[in-house]
DNA sequence: ATATAATTTATAATGATTCTAAAGTAGTGT
DNA sequence: ACACTACTTTAGAATCATTATAAATTATAT
């Protein structure tokens, strides 16, 4: 059984049908030893290389939507004018160098567990993100 | 003395000078009891309303960006298309209510010290941001 | 195979932000 | 008060990311 087979059967399973689009994305986005950051900007001119056939821009903000919504990327709140997305969707937080604007990941496990002291009523936490921005050290 | 001359020795001492733009944005940004968030839409439409004379929205967004600068507003992490700026510049947190998108200043007394166990080399930590997304409790 | 609904596509539209270059203004020295 | 210079403001154009549109294509159920 092939990667292929496996992302068929992911996309239909959350009623998303398996394109050839769709399943370009994903072997670009899943296919991989570890997970990473990009922009729409970063895949689509992967994909420009990657695909015989082109992908429209379009269709690449489509599919890494639904991706999104249906939990297969998590967006990384960055200050920017573009959105940053992860394929590491457990929950973890990040490095921002603001010398190279690189994204780094940082696993639960390197910061203290986060305890918030204050609560609003009617409301509940959803997710608590931790952006640390570094800088070169001199 | 008021106001006014405070916001003018506050802009010179920063090598700003104190224009008409500068100083109703000044008043309108500072002369408050609580620090507040806005993004440059919000506080253009304020200006519209409030001064006799416009203010050209490149002048709105030159006068926040040295305000940045300078330290007298932070910008705060939030994936969205706009950016939202705080007039509260002490290191503190932020809830975003993700069914109405408002942001809720969280106090750094309200979070528990948070403890970053992993450091890369050559770089050293700058701010750390929290984000906390709420959501309705049902 | 056909019908239907989902998807892709190129292109236009939108909206936030930045750029540009000309006109206006503050501060300094005379 | 006057003139000089550098800084600032301004309107409008340009840019760039993202979303909307509406027609063409494709996946899937019958």
């Amino acid at each position: 059984m092939d990667n292929n087979s496996i992302f068929i059967e992911k996309l239909r399973s959350s009623g998303l049908r398996p394109t050839k689009q769709r399943l370009e994305i994903c072997k670009l986005l899943f296919n991989r030893k570890k997970t990473f950051h990009f922009t729409i900007n970063d895949i689509s001119k992967m994909l420009k290389n990657k695909t015989y056939k082109k992908i429209s821009l379009a269709t690449i903000y489509n599919t890494v939507h639904s991706f999104k919504k249906k939990g297969y990327l998590k967006e990384i709140s960055v200050n920017s004018d573009k959105s940053y997305f992860d394929t590491n969707t457990s929950s973890h937080h990040h490095f921002l160098d603001v010398n190279t604007n690189e994204l780094i990941d940082l696993n639960n496990e390197d910061v203290d567990n986060i305890k918030i002291k204050k609560n609003l009523p009617g409301k509940k936490i959803k997710s608590i993100e931790v952006l640390v921005k570094i800088e070169n050290n001199n």
